[in-house]
DNA sequence: CGTGTAAGGAATTCTGACACG
DNA sequence: CGTGTAAGGAATTCTGACACG
């Protein structure tokens, strides 16, 4: 029997970072982070007065992205790539969610 | 039978986190924020440019902190509720470390 | 295409102090 | 003791643009 307690995801969700911060934790420019944006390859948080707030795991995919911008992919492309994980992972969500209602419906037996 | 307890520790301790955000998440105002500061219960990280950051860790101890004088505790008390944890802890600390001294010496055994 | 930079403004944060109690 | 506030300054962030290539 196992039990797993899965990583605190709360931390990691949450768009608490400003982008100087963000800056230190990547290496990147700030110039270089918000054009990421512009691509809409990320997402950050606007408070009130217009400042973005990055979380962890912005942080995180940031770095992917500059990965790939080093190995020559354009933005477009990893632009694309992101559009069709997204698609993918909706649809697992999808079959899950049918799932659950099939159980809902007859009982859950598991082995 | 096994349990695993994952606590992504690196995201709590990290100190990214600027007072207006913690005013946000806490609900306490930043003269409370700084007051505590001063009266050594929370020590933020600074910039360069001395501004605070601080950590998801440090976000629940303010918490707590606010609790705690809500219910009539001075902030000289709760000072010294810490120091006194933190020695305990150290105690621990150095019990485990003598342990693990002995176990590199004699060979470690374990049930 | 991806990034650097100077420009001017707006939002954020800092400290020390006076105030109340 | 714990917190509010006005004050002036410094650090941070924002946008739009020009530049290179």
């Amino acid at each position: 029997m196992v039990i797993l307690l899965a990583a605190d995801s709360s931390y990691k969700d949450k768009k608490v970072i400003t982008i100087g911060i963000v800056s230190e934790l990547t290496g990147l420019t700030e110039r270089q982070i918000r054009y990421y944006e512009e691509r809409k390859l990320v997402f950050p948080y606007r408070t009130p007065g217009g400042s973005r707030r990055y979380s962890f795991a912005d942080v995180e995919l940031l770095v992917e992205i500059a990965n790939k911008i080093e190995d020559g992919v354009q933005t477009y492309e990893i632009r694309q790539e992101m559009v069709k994980q997204k698609k993918r992972n909706e649809a697992e969500e999808h079959k899950k969610m049918i799932q659950g209602q099939i159980n809902a419906h007859f009982g859950i037996r598991k082995k």
